[in-house]
DNA sequence: GCGACAGCTTGACGACGGTCAATGATTTAG
DNA sequence: CTAAATCATTGACCGTCGTCAAGCTGTCGC
């Protein structure tokens, strides 16, 4: 869900070439946090990054997770504006800010791979409020696993959820109580396989997928009740024939 | 609660003299669509702008409004990855895209002055996200309107709304109903004052702060039916001793 | 093996907010 | 001024999900 086939991707390792140190953090280690000057930027080279922030009353709000090859820290400010935060063994190519805005000068490649990188961060952003504001609760983890699913290396179907469900709650606006009842009922309808709560298996990949896009094509509607007929409706779609996002607001 | 201190404004008009000639919409009618190719970028000279995006289903999500001096359409991607509507009669500079890629070759700032727009848009798409994600109904209209408030160049506590109701519930996630109920609730409470249904007085600022941040010190507490004493506790708050976001996250 | 602990699951309950429907307010056309 | 249209408000109803409180499962140390 928040990775898309329009962004474009992470900068590839070997596009850059430039100074840069390996860091290593254990699972919990933060990179760093929101509000810190802004001292460098990651490539992650194994393990997995969350990236989050903080409300004023303690509510976190992950905003996504990096994987290898994956940027993490790119905001171009002064200040971090998320905190992240390893959530297992990681190491990360560190270029340093200095270095970058002295390669930044010299190089309108790099500028452009960096704004491309910018543009990708937003997307994903942009993809989960999507997810967020308008999806129930089963659609937001179909959702979620849906995104795991495809970015995994792992067997194509089968794959080991790198967030706790209390995680996948703070990502997806869900309590983990939530977030728990849906993947039950996913499993309960043989969705998916569930395997030491960690290790899932997409059994009805085109029902999940149905589900994380609220298409409401009869069988298993998105609704962790299953009993309502209602939908989204805050705009109704009674215009589902474009195939591409393309639909002007109903004025 | 969208605009925020941290990020870096909109480029200031007099830091892109480049060529762009001034283009005029109506309300209602598009700058671009989602997956338009890109063509330009614009920078608001009057009127206002909707960003948006619509679901597969119909549900369409305001990312945002943008007003004079903002910028729109600055994805470095071969394609609109939002759509952009006017919502009132609205003039624009626009760049166009192979200018824009001309400039970056040669100047340095202004590649960097790209940078610090998207990452202000990140940021923006950012703080809805955290609205969205973990505020209730009268938070979420809460935080709207400290929002309009602080960028309206009107006088200091009366702005007129740039949405109706409905696109204010495109915008939090809400149906018109909720954003209807929590507008009324606000009035009764005293904390605004309505005149037109469009024009908007704060009364008492602090506690529509503390609606929108969800800061539940006492008084009227967010809920629309405010007799709860629940709040929310993803994380519990039992360390709000820091000033300012920096939370390590419970593990 | 056992106990302790953390994380996950399940149940009961109720509030929040979506849905449907009717009414009211404002604007525009004639 | 009246009619029509659009938008906002208000009410009734109920599903979803947050909350609280058990119980369960798997892991770790010993």
């Amino acid at each position: 869900m928040f990775a898309t086939s329009v962004a474009s991707p992470a900068l590839p390792e070997a596009l850059w070439p430039v100074p840069a140190s390996t860091l290593r953090w254990d699972s919990q280690e933060h990179l760093f946090h929101e509000g810190d000057p802004v001292s460098a930027i990651f490539t992650i080279e194994s393990g997995a990054v969350v990236i989050y922030r903080t409300a004023r009353d303690g509510c976190r709000q992950i905003h996504g997770i990096r994987f290898q090859g994956e940027l993490v820290g790119i905001g171009y400010n002064v200040t971090y504006g998320v905190s992240a935060v390893a959530v297992r063994p990681t190491s990360a190519r560190a270029v340093s800010r200095a270095t970058l805005d002295r390669l930044l000068d010299n190089d309108p490649t790099l500028a452009r791979q960096m704004m491309r990188a910018l543009t990708s961060e937003l997307r994903r952003t942009s993809n989960l409020l999507m997810v967020i504001g308008s999806r129930t609760a089963i659609g937001r983890v179909a959702a979620c696993l849906i995104d795991f699913s495809n970015r995994a290396a792992d067997s194509d179907d089968t794959f080991v959820l790198p967030l706790s469900r209390g995680e996948m709650g703070d990502l997806l606006g869900l309590t983990i109580e939530t977030v728990s009842r849906a993947m039950t009922r996913l499993k309960v309808l043989g969705i998916i396989a569930l395997r030491r709560t960690d290790t899932v298996t997409i059994r009805k990949r085109a029902t999940l997928l149905a589900l994380a896009e609220e298409d409401g094509d009869g069988a298993a509607r998105g609704r962790l009740c299953a009993c309502s007929e209602a939908r989204c409706t805050r705009y109704p779609p009674n215009e589902m024939t474009t195939t591409e996002n393309r639909r002007p607001p109903v004025h």
